[in-house]
RNA sequence: GCCGAAGUGGUGGAAUUGGUAUACACGCACGACUCAAAAUCGUGUGCUUCACAGCAUGAGGGUUCGAGUCCCUCCUUCGGCACCA
C-alpha cells in the first residue's frame, strides 16, 4: 500500500491548479452568479495564527461547492492596509510604512496560499494601491460636492499617544481603541462626514437584510435612535425681545448677496423668522463708496437693526455711522473680515473711491451710534492683514472673535463654521431653549430645565446670570474632566441654577428655572433636557438641591402611586396622566401624541428623532493614509482637487513620525504641500490630514468586480451583473464600524447611480474565534498561538482544513485543541486506505448505497447552511460503513471524492487521478443523489407508555396506522406497562411512534 | 439599567424544529497484533443499581400522550448600548 505523504499530495496539486488557472473567475453571461467574499485582512507582522483561516476556509468550501453546482463564482481576496497598524509597526520596527505593508502582505500570502483557498488572485489589490485609493478620494470628493462633508470646529476625540484625532467609533469606553490611552477633548478643526444624514436609512434598510441578529442588533444600538419630540421653552425675559428688529447684510468687493456665506446665512434667518435686507451693491467690481452709503441709507436701519459687513462691506458700514445724526443708533454691528485701511499692496493701487483714508475711521464718532460691535477676523486672512482686525475691535471696544483658518471667509464656508454668527443673530429673536424629549406625557410635572455645560445659550445668557462666576466655575470643572468621568453613570449629580433666567413651561405657562448638570451632553439631542419627578436622574437632583417636583404619570397599583405621590420613589414608567389638564386620565402613550399635537398648534413644540450615532470625523493626523484631495486658498476658500489630477498620491518621504501639534507630519512637506488653486490659479496649500483607516475598507467588495477599471470606480454593467455580495463572511467585532462604514459609503455610491443596489452585503456571517487551548485570546503576549504553517507542515492542510469545519459551529468560539486533530487526520487517511485497501470497483451494497446517497444529500444541505461540522460528520459515517462493508463502486468512490473536494481539496483530486481520471474535480459537477435511496424499507417504530420509551419493534415505513397500534399493544414489553390499566388513548405519527395512555 | 445570543457526558459538540437525548470526534478503559512500544484494528464508555428499574439537557414551575426544543420566574456566561433625556 502507498504511504499516504501529505506534504508531496498538496504541493504537487497546488502547482497544477495555479499554472493551470482554474481558480479564474468564470464570466458566462448564461450561468448565474455567486459572489462570496471574505473581510479582507489586515496584513501585521506577525502574521496569520490558526484562528485567522477559518473564516477563509469555510467561503473556499462555498465557493467550490458553487462552482460545481454550476454557478459563476467571484471569490476574491485583497489587503486593507492602510492605517494606525501598519504605521506604529513601521515607527517601532524603522522600516517605511510602504515596505512593512510589503513584506506583510507578502507573509499573509504566502500563509494563505499553503491552504490552497481558491482565490482569483488577478483581482488583487491592496488599498494603499494609488490606482485603488484614486477611487477611495474620488469617492471623497463626490461627498463633498453633494455638501455630505463639512468642517467642524467642535472639540474632537483626540488621543494623545496616538497623536491623532478619532471618530466616535474609535473609542472604546472612552479611551483610544488601540492603544487605551484615555482620550482628550482637543478643539481644532476637522473634516466631517455627514453619515447622521443616512441613519435613518441604515436602520430601516437592516430590516430587508439575511444578517445574524446579534448585528443586526448591534448596527440598531449604534444608531440609536430615539422618536420624541422638540419642546420649546421661552425665556422669561422681556428686554431680550424686540418686534421691529432687523439684519442687512453688506457684502464686499467682487461678489454679491447670493455668494460669499450668504445663502446659508440668509437660509437660517428665514428660518428663524428673522427679517433681513441684503442689497446688491452697485458696481461690485470697482465700488465707489457714495453709491454703497446711498444704498445702505435706503434700507433704513433703525435702533433695532443689525448690520453686517463682510470686508468692504464692513467698510461701507463704518464710514455710513461716522455721518450719522448725534443721536442716532443701532442695535449691533457685525464686522466680518473688514479692513482698517487699505488692503495689502496688491490694492494700494486699487480706485478706493472713498473707502479709505490715511488716517482710518474715527472711532469715536462712530462708538456712540451703536454700543454692541463685534469684529470677527481670521489670522489666515491674507487680504486683510490681522493688524485690521485688532485695530477696529480695539477702536470700537468690539467683542474680536479670532479664528484660525477662515481665510477671507470665502465662497466655501459652510454655516458650522461660524457658529459664531449665529450665535449672534439669534441673540436678536426671543430666546428659547429647546429640548429633546421621549417622554411629552411628563411635560406637565417639568419642573426646570438643564442645559449641557457646553450648551451655546449659557455664553448668550451671560449678562443676565447674577451668579456667573459660579457658573463659569462650574463650566470650568466640568471641561476639565475627562469623557469617562463625564459619562459614569453612578456619579453623583452635580449642578448649578442660572439665577435670574427663568424659562416658560409650555404646557402650564408657569415659571420655571434653569439649570447646568454636566450630566446633559452638549452632542445629544438638543443639549439640554427639561426635568421631572419621572425620570431618575432629574429626581435625584431635584432632591439634593431642593427644587420643587411635582407628579403628573400615576402607575396602575395603588401602592406604588401612594409613594410616587410622597415622592418616596421615582416613577419612570408609562401610566396614566394626573396633573395635567385636559390630558389627565389618558395613558401616556395617548398623552404623548396628544400633547405633541397640542404644543405644535400653539408653535412650541414639533416632533422630532434624534440619533446617537454622530457623524464621521474623517481627518487623521497621521501620514499612512489617504490623503484628503482638498486645497485651501487664501482667496477662494477649500477647494476640491480637479478629479482628472486623482490620485493625489501620498509623498514618499524618509520622516513621518506624527507630531504634537495636531498638525499632520505631511504639513512639514513643503514641496508637497505648497501647490497652486485650481480654481484661481493663485498660491495655495494642500490639506494635510489623511483619511481615516476604515476609509478604504468601505467599498473595497466593488473593486474586485472590475478591479483594473481606470476610468471608473467598477463598470456599471460588471456591477450590475455581480453585485450584491451574496455571502460576507467575516468577524464579529467588525458588527459597528466597518459595516457601519461600508453601508453608508454604498448607499451614497447608490444615490449617486454608481452602484444599482442600496445594500451591499445581502447575507453575512460572522465567524467564531479560535481561542488558544489554555482558553484565552491567541496572542503574542501569551505565547499561544498557533501558526498554521506548523500545523499544515505536520498534518497537512486537507487536515487542517477539515479540523477546522469540524470544531463546531462555524459561528461558535471554540478552544484549539491539537489532539483533537488527530480524529481529522485519521478520517482523512481513512479515505487513502479504503482506496489502497482495493475496495474500490466492486459492488456497492445496497445499505451502503442508501448512507451515500442520505450523505450526498445532508452534505449539500449542509454547506449552503454553513453547518460544516454535521456535513464531516455524515462523511465520516459513510467512510466508516465503506469500511465495514469493505465495497464501493467506482462511480459511488468518486461521488464520495466530489462532495468531500471543498473540504479536502488535495488528497480527493489525487485519488480521483489514481483511479484514472485527468480532470479536476473543482471542475466536476457536484453528484446528484437519488430520492429512492433516501427512504428506508422497514423503520424501527418506537412505542411509548406515558410518555416514556418501553419498546422498539421493527415494521414495514408505510405501515397503517391500526396495524401499527396493534403491533405496539401486541408488545410483550408493552403488555407488563399496561397490564391492569385502562388504555385511554393510543397516538400514531407516521414513520415514527405509537405512544399509548394508560 | 436596556437589547441580543447562549447554557446538553471527562472534552469539542449532535438532535430532521414538539416525537428514541448524548450522532460524529477527542479522551479514557479493556482486548487483538507485537519481544516491547508506537501505529492500526476491535469492544465498551451519562449517572445510580448485581439486576428490575429509576434519574439526567443551568435552577424551579407550567402546557402536552410526549419538552433540550413552547410559555412563566430566576441564575450564570458572552456580545452590543448606556447619565442618550
Amino acid at each position: 500500500m502507498e504511504l499516504y505523504e501529505h506534504k508531496k499530495i498538496e504541493q504537487k496539486w497546488r502547482e497544477k491548479w495555479e499554472t493551470s488557472g482554474v481558480y479564474k473567475t468564470t464570466e458566462d453571461a448564461d450561468k448565474e452568479k455567486f459572489y462570496i467574499l471574505d473581510m479582507f485582512p489586515y496584513p501585521s507582522g506577525v502574521g496569520l495564527h490558526v484562528g485567522h483561516p477559518k473564516g477563509y476556509i469555510a467561503t473556499d468550501i462555498i465557493a467550490r461547492y458553487k462552482k460545481m453546482k454550476g454557478f459563476n463564482v467571484l471569490h476574491p481576496m485583497g489587503w486593507d492596509a492602510f492605517g494606525l497598524p501598519a504605521e506604529q509597526y513601521a515607527l517601532k520596527n524603522k522600516v517605511h510604512p510602504r515596505v512593512a505593508t510589503q513584506e506583510n502582505i507578502a507573509t499573509f500570502k504566502t500563509q494563505i496560499e499553503k491552504i490552497s483557498l481558491n482565490y482569483d488572485w488577478d483581482r488583487e489589490f491592496s488599498t494603499t494601491d494609488p490606482d485603488y485609493y484614486k477611487w477611495t478620494q474620488w469617492t471623497f470628493l463626490q461627498m463633498f460636492k453633494k455638501d455630505l462633508v463639512y468642517r467642524s470646529h467642535e472639540p474632537i476625540n483626540w488621543c494623545p499617544s496616538c497623536k491623532t484625532g478619532l471618530a466616535n467609533e474609535d473609542l472604546e469606553d472612552g479611551a483610544c481603541e488601540r492603544c487605551g490611552t484615555p482620550i482628550e477633548k482637543k478643539k481644532m478643526p476637522q473634516w466631517v462626514i455627514k453619515i447622521t444624514d443616512y441613519a435613518d436609512r441604515m436602520l430601516a434598510d437592516l430590516d430587508g437584510l439575511d444578517w445574524q441578529e446579534n448585528i443586526k442588533q448591534s448596527q440598531r444600538n449604534w444608531i440609536g435612535r430615539s422618536e420624541g419630540a422638540e419642546i420649546e421653552f421661552r425665556i422669561k425675559n422681556e428686554e431680550l425681545k424686540s418686534t421691529s428688529q432687523k439684519v442687512i447684510l453688506m457684502h464686499g468687493k467682487d461678489t454679491d448677496p447670493s455668494q460669499k456665506w450668504y445663502p446659508w446665512l440668509a437660509a437660517e434667518m428665514q428660518k428663524k423668522k428673522i427679517p433681513f435686507v441684503a442689497p446688491v451693491l452697485l458696481h461690485a467690481d470697482d465700488p465707489h463708496m457714495d453709491e454703497w452709503l446711498s444704498q445702505l441709507d435706503d434700507t433704513k436701519p433703525t435702533e433695532d437693526t443689525i448690520l453686517i459687513g463682510h470686508s468692504r462691506g464692513g467698510v461701507a458700514i463704518l464710514r455710513w455711522l461716522e455721518k450719522q445724526p448725534e443721536n442716532f443708533k443701532v442695535k449691533k454691528v457685525i464686522l466680518v473680515a473688514t479692513n482698517y485701511a487699505k488692503c495689502d499692496e496688491k490694492h494700494t493701487k486699487d480706485n478706493t473711491h472713498g473707502f479709505y483714508t490715511d488716517a482710518g475711521y474715527d472711532f469715536e464718532a462712530i462708538k456712540k451710534h451703536c454700543d454692541d460691535f463685534v469684529v470677527l477676523h481670521s489670522t489666515d486672512d491674507k487680504w486683510v492683514s490681522f493688524s485690521h482686525g485688532e485695530t477696529n475691535a480695539h477702536g470700537l471696544d468690539a467683542n474680536f472673535i479670532k479664528f484660525n483658518d477662515r481665510g477671507h471667509f470665502g465662497s466655501t464656508l459652510k454655516k458650522q463654521e461660524i457658529p459664531a454668527l449665529l450665535d449672534l443673530i439669534s441673540g436678536v429673536q426671543d430666546i428659547s431653549i429647546k429640548v429633546f424629549t421621549t417622554r411629552v406625557d411628563t411635560i406637565f410635572s417639568g419642573a426646570f430645565v438643564i442645559l449641557a455645560p457646553e450648551h451655546e445659550l449659557v455664553e448668550i445668557l451671560k449678562e443676565k446670570i447674577s451668579n456667573g462666576t459660579e457658573v463659569e466655575e462650574y463650566i470650568q470643572a466640568a471641561q476639565k474632566k475627562t469623557e469617562i468621568d463625564r459619562t459614569a453613570v453612578d456619579k453623583e449629580k452635580t449642578g448649578v441654577e442660572l439665577k435670574s433666567v427663568t424659562v416658560i413651561n409650555p404646557a402650564t405657562g408657569q415659571e420655571i428655572p434653569v439649570w447646568i448638570s454636566d450630566f446633559v451632553l452638549a452632542y445629544y439631542g438638543t443639549g439640554a433636557v427639561f426635568a421631572d419627578a419621572h425620570d431618575a436622574r432629574d429626581f435625584v437632583m431635584a432632591k439634593k438641591y431642593n427644587i420643587p417636583l411635582t407628579v403628573s404619570i400615576r402607575p396602575k397599583s395603588d401602592a406604588a402611586w401612594e409613594k410616587v405621590k410622597n415622592f418616596e420613589e421615582c416613577y419612570e414608567e408609562d401610566g396614566i396622566l394626573v396633573n395635567s389638564g385636559d390630558f389627565d386620565g389618558l395613558t401616556s402613550e395617548e398623552a404623548r401624541s396628544k400633547i405633541t399635537q397640542w404644543l405644535a398648534q400653539k408653535d412650541l413644540a414639533e416632533e422630532k428623532t434624534s440619533y446617537r450615532l454622530r457623524d464621521w470625523v474623517f481627518g487623521r493626523q497621521r501620514y499612512w493614509g489617504e490623503p484628503i484631495p482638498l486645497i485651501h486658498c487664501e482667496k477662494c476658500g477649500v477647494v476640491p482637487m480637479p478629479e482628472e489630477e486623482l490620485p493625489l498620491v501620498l509623498p514618499d518621504v524618509e520622516h513621518y513620525e506624527p507630531t504634537d501639534t495636531g498638525e499632520s507630519p505631511l504639513a512639514g512637506i513643503d514641496e508637497w504641500v505648497n501647490t497652486e488653486c485650481p480654481q484661481c490659479g493663485g498660491s495655495a496649500r494642500r490639506e494635510t490630514d489623511t483619511m481615516p483607516q476604515w476609509a478604504g475598507s468601505s467599498w473595497y467588495y466593488l473593486r474586485y468586480i472590475d478591479p483594473k477599471n481606470d476610468t471608473a470606480l467598477v463598470d456599471p454593467q460588471k456591477e450590475k451583473y455581480w453585485s450584491p455580495v451574496d455571502f460576507y463572511v467575516g468577524g464579529e467585532e467588525h458588527a459597528t464600524r466597518h459595516l457601519i462604514y461600508a453601508r453608508f459609503w454604498h448607499k451614497f455610491l447608490f444615490d449617486i447611480g454608481v452602484v444599482s443596489h442600496d445594500e451591499p452585503f445581502a447575507k453575512l456571517q460572522t465567524v467564531g474565534l479560535i481561542i488558544a487551548e489554555d482558553g484565552r485570546k491567541m496572542s503574542k503576549r501569551w505565547g499561544n498561538v498557533i501558526n498554521p504553517d506548523d500545523v499544515i507542515e505536520r498534518f497537512g492542510a486537507d487536515t487542517f482544513r477539515t479540523y477546522e469545519m469540524f470544531m463546531g459551529p462555524f459561528d461558535a468560539s471554540v478552544a484549539w485543541n491539537t489532539e483533537g486533530m488527530i480524529g481529522s487526520r485519521k478520517f482523512i487517511e481513512r479515505i487513502w486506505k479504503i482506496y489502497y485497501r482495493d475496495y474500490v470497483g466492486g459492488e456497492t451494497p445496497n445499505a451502503l448505497k442508501k448512507t451515500l446517497h442520505k450523505t450526498i444529500n445532508k452534505v449539500g444541505d449542509d454547506i449552503e447552511e454553513m453547518k460544516y461540522n454535521t456535513a464531516i460528520s455524515a462523511m465520516m459515517i459513510l467512510s466508516n460503513d465503506i469500511e465495514k462493508q469493505k465495497s464501493i463502486s467506482t462511480e459511488d468512490f468518486g461521488a464520495f471524492l466530489k462532495i468531500l473536494c471543498p473540504f479536502a481539496p488535495h488528497i480527493t483530486q489525487e485519488l480521483w487521478e489514481q483511479m484514472g481520471n485527468t480532470s479536476f474535480l473543482i471542475e466536476e459537477n457536484w453528484p446528484v443523489y437519488d430520492e429512492k435511496y433516501l427512504s428506508d424499507d422497514e423503520i424501527e417504530l418506537v412505542v411509548q407508555v406515558n410518555g416514556k420509551v418501553r419498546d422498539k419493534i421493527m415494521v414495514a415505513a408505510d405501515i397503517a396506522e391500526d396495524d401499527a397500534k396493534e403491533k405496539a399493544l401486541a408488545s410483550k414489553k408493552v403488555q407488563k406497562f399496561i397490564d391492569g390499566k385502562k388504555v385511554r388513548k393510543v397516538i400514531f405519527v407516521q414513520g415514527k411512534l405509537v405512544s399509548i395512555v394508560v
